[in-house]
RNA sequence: GUCCCGUUCGUCUAGCGGUUAGGACUCAGGAUUUUCAUUCCUGCAACAGGGGUUCGAUUCCCCUACGGGACGCCA
């Protein structure tokens, strides 16, 4: 029997917080690994903040980490409806339970809940066994009518029959409140699994909208790779052991188990989420790869439309190997769609100290005029053959040309460059360079 | 201030009484390659401090320090 449901429940704020999508993420993992089911409720109660445009920010950020849900918003199920706004007869009738055992009264117009003045032990599956003491009283039920976090929160955990609540550990003091109501309803509490906090790089506090990273939205807009996000999230906090840190998402729901979660904060590194974009990017096939540059490149300075498709492509195939991140794509490859170039002066003169720049190519260009046919192996025995017919390094040919003709010192394979450009534009920017020079 | 939670290289972490304390990112060298990158090798770098328990503590307990969180008619 499999009856595991775990539900994240934001409330829709206009922004996704990374926080809040690795809680998200480890409620899905957790459902995954058990076979159980994931539910999103919206927590809409605070109408003065909620809007509806900012439930899609939400709903598009977890569907681009591929963080699917069982039941919530657009997909349904048997214990909707999913967002708070539309539940307020349910919490009526909840209330109504609390007040005829004398559980809640009335205050200064406001509904307060009546606390035991005991301590509430929390059955944690990251901390083991917590207690702590609820010492006031607190409200349930605003002067406005409209009930407040701690009780919809708890009604809808029973009524959606949820069975762990995995959260952040901002709401570990929350949780007394919360097991005294479960105990006031007669129910038996869900277990609980609080979850460390991810605190910003620099400085103290956990991380902030403002800070860089911490929007999921954000690494969409950046053109990163989702699955890197994911892989990086999963590993702030826990830990698949074995030394392995990348590793597919069906390793991960396998290996993935709630009660190995750390219980220390941690803190994000933007360097290492980089290095976990650049190592999906390289491993992408490359038809993925190819995919994604050209939504890149539509919305940038670049006029991809403007070029045969083919030749693109064979741009981004000599590219993909040396890019780091899909937000250097225009500028890596830029200058394979301009009719002039600019030379980097500064990579020029280091070059120039180094070796007679004019020289080599004078001989490469005599040499490369005479090929028939331009591709990676006969570009690479020609540069070989002067190389060794002049006594200097084939590099003080490949530095020279690939500087003449895409302008700087960084890039794809020089003969694959050469080949993609074409003999007549390689000419072409070999004599513009030398008449400039 | 009160109450909770935590503390292994700069950062993310492995370790669950006996280890040369392992890996990853970063950084610094080097090798290969045509530059950059990749790949490979090497290096720098950690058990917060003090008491116990134990033949033996990074591992268990206590205290201190430090870090984090919560103390709303926000969620």
């Amino acid at each position: 029997m499999n009856d595991v449901r775990v539900r994240f429940a934001p409330s829709p704020t206009g922004f996704f917080h990374i926080g809040s999508a690795r809680t998200a993420l480890f409620n899905w993992l957790y459902a995954k690994h058990r076979g159980g089911k994931f539910i999103l409720r919206i927590e809409d109660t605070d109408d003065e903040r909620d809007r509806k445009e900012f439930l899609d920010v939400l709903i598009h950020g977890l569907r681009w980490l591929g963080l699917d849900w069982d039941e919530g918003p657009d997909v349904g199920g048997e214990y909707g409806p999913y967002f708070q706004s539309q539940r307020s007869d349910v919490y009526q009738k909840y209330i109504e339970i609390l007040k005829n055992k004398g559980f809640a009264y009335e205050k200064d117009g406001a509904l307060y809940f009546k606390v035991s003045h005991r301590p509430q032990v929390i059955h944690d599956l990251i901390r083991g066994d917590v207690a702590r003491e609820e010492e006031k009283d607190f409200v349930i039920v605003r002067t406005n009518g409209k009930p407040v976090f701690h009780l919809v929160n708890v009604v809808d955990d029973i009524s959606m029959r949820i069975t762990h609540i995995i959260r952040g550990e901002d709401h570990l003091s929350n949780t007394s409140k919360h097991i005294e109501l479960f105990n006031a309803f007669g129910e038996k509490p869900p277990l609980f699994a609080h979850i460390p906090l991810i605190l910003k790089s620099q400085g103290s506090g956990k991380m902030s909208k403002r800070d860089t990273g911490a929007l999921i939205e954000d690494y969409e807009k950046n053109h990163f790779i989702a699955a890197a996000v994911r892989n990086y999230l999963c590993l702030l906090g826990w830990s698949p052991k074995e030394d392995r840190e990348i590793l597919p998402l069906d390793e991960i729901i396998r290996l993935f188990d709630i009660g190995d979660v750390n219980k220390n904060n941690a803190r994000f590194d933007e360097k290492k989420m980089s290095f976990f974009n650049s190592e999906y990017l390289r491993s992408l096939p490359f038809d993925d790869f190819h995919s994604r540059a050209l939504v890149v490149l539509k919305n940038s300075p670049i006029a991809v439309d403007k070029f045969d498709a083919r030749y693109v492509r064979d741009v981004l195939a000599i590219c993909q190997e040396k890019l780091r991140s899909f937000v250097e794509l225009p500028n890596f490859i830029e200058y394979f769609f301009v009719e002039k170039i600019t030379h980097d002066r500064e990579a020029l003169a280091k070059l120039q100290s180094k070796f007679d720049i004019q020289t080599r190519l004078r001989e490469f260009k005599l040499a490369f005029e005479s090929l028939d046919t331009v591709d990676e192996t006969s570009v690479e025995n020609l540069v070989h053959e002067l190389a060794t017919k002049h006594g200097v390094n084939t590099g003080e040919y490949i530095h020279s040309v690939r500087l003449a003709v895409s302008g700087r010192t960084v890039g794809p394979s020089l003969f694959g460059l050469l080949r993609v450009l074409g003999k007549e534009v390689v000419l072409e920017r070999l004599n513009a360079f030398a008449s400039q020079s």
